[in-house]
DNA sequence: GATTCGCAGTAAAATGTTTTACTGGAACGG
DNA sequence: CCGTTCCAGTAAAACATTTTACTGCGAATC
């Protein structure tokens, strides 16, 4: 009971070798040393039940193994799906390549004690995540064109230089335009997101119209409403809409959540959503499929958006290669429930 | 540009001391230190922007200054109020301390390789909070009576000696009990929480059972049904309920979410929640106030649990005191709103 | 027979702290 | 004037690893 702990200088001791030998042989990068050896190595690792410490191991390298996910201060982020379902996307993979998560939320003076960049400064952490950013986030300027590890996770801006990985908004818009125009709808009605702060819900918006015009469809500014992503505003949003146009036929609402808010409003107008009125959604989370009627919608896989953006961030840490950022598009894809209909 | 990074070494040298020194200023451990040598280092430490590296400075102690949070393998774990607001909890209490989270998820093949010890073992961690613990866990029993700083957060065991903070739910059921009773109700139903699993649930049902048989209600075996804990499950526990006692005229959920389960099966057979039917919930939980009626529960305040587990958890740490376990139970508080009333 | 090469492994430096035990000198009481 | 105490700080060991440059040796090459 002389000893706590085992450590690596216990294992050569054990086996007879030298601390370079044990280090190179939990390494992995072994070739040069044999098998009988190697053997050896291993059984006194098993003996002692010997595990090295990630403290020490990151020191001389200057890597953590550990990768951050920083996420604004939000009523409850952690209690929503979009945020899981990333996390949980990153976590898996990261998990599954060695790499250990750290939690962090950016509150306003974490963010003016730029503790974030103490987090890489001081070897806390690998690489950092950023889920839920806005252009009103105006630290990540501090990240333009830097070669600072963070990447931007399901958003992206045209005024800094950052890394990111984002589902391909553009194309859902454009999805979304050409089922409702299949369908034969034409007075249709938008609910987007928050437009102002936020570039890819402008992509969705801009493809979304975009797409109908080429199909001779004219959206009027006054039809497309901000919903801010929550099913409470866009209640009140489908509530306008209606009473603008009572004759539309036809709502695409930037997220799900969105759309079970134009469920609500419809309801309370007796008008039946997928019936009355079509109504499609985005981003395809679980709730999607159950409410009623189960709602057409947009998949995004956020878990693979996730998952890609852990892959590529990896890919960075390694090579630590600047030619040019991260700049990867998740493909969408339309899935056809019952809250869409071809006109009457 | 000789060096990328300051160290302290370099501070020393900068402002003309030894390293011993300047370590002493930075851990404010330093009544011994002068004023004007503290501010020249101080100034130095300012002019090379240092940072300690928390990976060497967790080195000689063995300390990490990081928690993790284990949750076990549940559909979107992350995308549930409940370990939201618990993280919440622990995070901000954390931070304040200088702590780091670290997320770490309970898969099936992460517990067989029983990787929760290596992160202690591996000094990644200075203690371990398990959240959303059941008796089906029984790697648990690893730490029964061991002096590993495991912490479950918001239930515990009776089989295995475990450190543990929880809500105190036997006062949550007397509450409820209390509170129907006061109202005039006898014809009285019970939708529980996952009971053959869960000792805090139990316990729930024992003293709203117990403390109903204390005023006479007597409550059989056959109006109490078990839930999950999900909206689904409790939608068709109530409609059991009612089938077996159709005149019953109130209902006490184990949770919010299950309570909302029971206004919609209410619904569904032309009952209004709170006038024909009293509900009552537990938790509080964000959507508790906002549901229509607004919901009469017991608040459970789960942000203080996680933040009180945190304080605890760092006391366990600092200390190393192994005399007795933490047993901590946070008071609740009924909350009236409109989803019960007086009997008719 | 000298030179080169590959093999299997090692010595030692480097990583950046904390902490314990020490030191030289000044003040101070007897 | 001597011994003690205090002050302000320091030297050196300890923490546990990775990595670079090396070494001795036998085999192959010229």
């Amino acid at each position: 009971m002389a000893k706590q702990r085992a450590n690596i200088r216990d294992v050569a001791k054990e086996s007879g070798v030298s601390l370079t030998t044990v280090s190179l042989i939990i390494n992995k990068n072994d070739q040069r040393i044999s098998e009988p050896t190697r053997q050896r190595v291993l059984d006194a690792i098993e003996k002692l039940s010997y595990t090295p410490s990630r403290l020490a191991r990151g020191l001389p390298n200057r890597r953590a193994n550990t990768l951050a996910i920083l996420v604004p201060q939000l009523q409850n982020a952690f209690a929503d799906v979009y945020f899981g379902e990333l996390i949980s996307g990153i976590y898996e993979e990261a998990a599954a390549r060695g790499f250990r998560i750290l939690l962090e939320v950016a509150r306003r003076d974490y963010i003016k004690r730029r503790e974030y960049m103490q987090l890489l400064e001081d070897c806390s952490v690998d690489g950092i995540f950023f889920l839920g950013a806005t252009e009103e986030h105006k630290f990540l300027k501090e990240f333009d064109a830097s070669d600072r590890p963070l990447l931007v996770v399901n958003n992206h801006f045209s005024q800094w230089d950052l890394h990111h990985v984002v589902c391909d908004y553009a194309a859902a818009g454009r999805d979304a335009a050409d089922h409702l125009i299949e369908l034969g709808h034409t007075r249709i009605a938008h609910i987007s997101g928050p437009n102002d702060v936020v570039l890819t819900t402008r992509e969705l918006t801009d493809a979304f119209v975009g797409r109908l015009a080429e199909h001779g469809v004219r959206l009027s500014k006054s039809m497309i409403v901000g919903g801010e992503f929550q099913v409470e505003t866009a209640k009140l949003a489908c509530d306008e809409l209606l009473e603008r146009d009572p004759d539309l036929t036809a709502i695409f609402c930037a997220n799900d959540k969105m759309a079970l808010g134009a469920y609500q409003s419809l309801r309370a107008q007796s008008k039946q959503p997928g019936k009355d009125v079509s109504i499609i959604g985005c981003d395809d989370i679980p709730v999607a499929a159950l409410s009623d009627p189960p709602m057409t919608t947009v998949r995004m896989n956020f878990f693979e958006v996730g998952a890609e953006s852990c892959r590529q961030m990896l890919k960075l840490i390694e090579t630590k290669s600047m030619d040019g950022r991260i700049n990867k598009r998740i493909p969408v894809e339309l899935v056809r429930r019952a809250s869409t209909a071809p006109i009457r």
